[in-house]
Parts: structure tokens; sequence; C-alpha cells
DNA sequence: ATGTGCATGTAACTGGTTACATGATTCG
DNA sequence: CGAATCATGTAACCAGTTACATGCACAT
């Protein structure tokens, strides 16, 4: 892809990683250029700026690998993850699901924590403290619901099944 | 609260803000001073370095009610809107409906990006963006649902009732 | 005619992290 | 006996944004 389309289509993400600035895009890959973790092929266009096409080489690939081996802290954000999970086209499908159970260990923590906290210090937290708390409890909980799901149909259907959507996941409620 | 216990207190939603370290709190800190939307009472400790107490004036309640009031962009974070969440305590309840209902327009807008982009590229598209949308999708919808819980918890039920949980949502998953 | 999309890039600034310094106390 | 918690702060560094520069094509 080029700068432009890498852009492009993270910025279809940004509510879940904020994408990029062009000032920090361009730099970043001239870094990988002289790293050798990608290449450029340079497609002159007459009238407007030529478009460069970057693709990663063998050692960039690597680098992803090791960088998706080793384990992200215990803070690990939803943006952290997305992005993970928006590399897994590089990866085996054993490491995809080792990610997915990753997060889970993650967000299972996260969630036993903020129920901790929700039902130790009830009486005397304040309105928002109790929102916010119980707004990411539950956002834990739909994630939980998401990943288990995920890691079970990827097990399973041991190919990709290209055309299927893989979830049609309705949420349910009851209060 | 002191710069510590702030520190402490945000420490525990790292996962949906993340937590400011001791090197911008501080400086921040002394900023609101010079602005006047903080006080300082000292306690000073005899071995450890002195407690220092902060306190919101009313020009600062004044500035964070300005700042809740000016919408969000249209690239919401979850980061931001938690951070609004956590402020609630300061604003009427009518506002913080306000701010969800917000949150439940972005969010929507969202969600319905992902699932245009789902089904319009379903095909040709690689597992690692597919699985991304598909997260992001899912997610959203949680979102949604407990956004129309939670107003609707606040409209009816006028008195925050102290000492009830708020909310206990099972979240289902049909597949 | 004006703006949006294509398509690249650079310079200045800024906000934040990292790493340090200090030092007593309590827990395992 | 070492690690973590309490509790504050500073300086150097770095990653990223903002704002700019360029300029054609196409739509409103």
């Amino acid at each position: 892809m080029s700068g432009y389309d890498i852009q492009r289509s993270l910025k279809r993400l940004t509510w879940l990683i904020s994408s990029p600035s062009s000032g920090s895009l361009y730099p970043v890959l001239y870094g990988l250029l002289e790293g050798g973790l990608a290449t450029v092929e340079v497609v002159p266009n007459l009238d407007r700026p030529p478009r460069k096409i970057y693709s990663i080489t063998a050692a960039g690939r690597k680098a992803v690998q090791h960088w998706a081996g080793q384990p992200t802290g215990p803070d690990g954000s939803l943006r952290e993850f997305t992005m993970r999970l928006l590399l897994a086209g590089c990866w085996p499908k054993s490491r995809l699901i080792d990610q997915l159970e990753q997060r889970h260990r993650q967000v299972t923590a996260h969630r036993d924590g903020a129920i901790k906290t929700l039902d130790a210090a009830d009486v005397e937290m304040d309105l928002g403290q109790r929102l916010a708390l119980e707004y990411g409890l539950f956002l834990s909980e739909a994630e939980l619901a998401w990943l288990e799901h995920t890691i079970e149909m990827l097990a399973t259907a041991s190919p990709p099944e290209k055309g299927s959507k893989l979830a049609a996941l309705p949420v349910q409620v009851d209060g």
C-alpha cells in the first residue's frame, strides 16, 4: 500500500485505534525502509506526486511476528489489541488464538477488578466513579463473550470460509 | 485529593483511560493552581514529603462544565467518554443524560460504518481486517445496549438510590 | 468559484513518558 | 533483607500533532 492508503484504511477504525497523522506516518515509513523491513516501488504520476507503494519484506514480517510474540503488559489497552487483531493476517491461526486467549485473561482480570471495587466501596462512591466502573464492567463482559465466541469459531471451522460472515452476534441485555 | 491519590484512583481504570505519570500530573496541578481552578492545603508529615490536598474551586467547576458542554469530535474515543463519565458528579443529571445520548449517536455512527464496510467488501477483505471490524461492531452494539439501559435508568429513577447497584447486566450472545 | 479527494512531505511545537532523586514504613 | 507503598518532584528526551507547502481533478 501507499502511505495515503494506509492512512485511509486506518482512518476507518479511528474510534478503536486512533490513526496516525501524515506527520508521523511518513517518517515511520522511512524508518522501515532504512531498517530493511519494507521496500518501495515508485509509480510516477505525471501531474500529482508519484505514488509510493510499500511492501513488507521477510525481515519485516519476522519483526511483526516478534512483536506479536512478546506478551502485552497487564494494562493491555483496547487499542493495542485491535492492532494485533489487524495484523492477524500475517500469523498462523494458532498464534491468533493465543492472542485471543491472552486478551481473555487480561479482560477477565479487568472485570474482576471492577467487580471488586464496585461492591467494596459501593456506598460512599460518587455517581461518576460508579458509572465509569459499571460501564467498564459491562464492556468487559461483552468483550469476553466475543472472545469466547471467536476462539471457538476459529478452533472448529479451520478453513477461513471466505465469504461467510464470521459472526452476527446480537447483544442482549436483561436488566 | 493529593496528587498521589489522584494517580492511584485513576490507575484502577488504566484499561479504559490510560492514567498519567507523575511527570505529567504534578505540572498540571501547578497549572491549575496558577489558573485559580484549584487550591492546596499542605498537611506536613514529619518524615515523608508533606501531603498536598488539592480542592477544586468554583472557577474550576465552571471550567469543567464548560469542557463538558462543548461536543466531542465525531471521532469520540472510549477514553474521552469515560473521563466525561468520571466527572459526572459535577453535573446536573440532565447534562449527564445529554452526554449519554451524544455518545449514543456517535457509537451508532461507528456501528453503521462498520456494518457498511463489512458487507461491502466482505470477500476480498483479509482475516485481520474482518476480525477487527467485527470486534468493533460487537463492542459498539454492546455499548449501545448499555447506554440505552443507563439512560432509561437515570430518566426514571430520579433519586440516585445510593447503595443499589445501578446495573447488573449479563451479556448474552446467541451465535 | 469553492471545496473535497488524491498524494506527498517538512518544521515547529507540545504533551507526555522515562528515568532519576529522596527517604521512612510496612509486609512477606 | 529486599520489595512495595507512601509521596513528592525535576530534567531529558521522544513521539506525535498541528500547520504548512504543493498542485491537479472532479464535483457542487
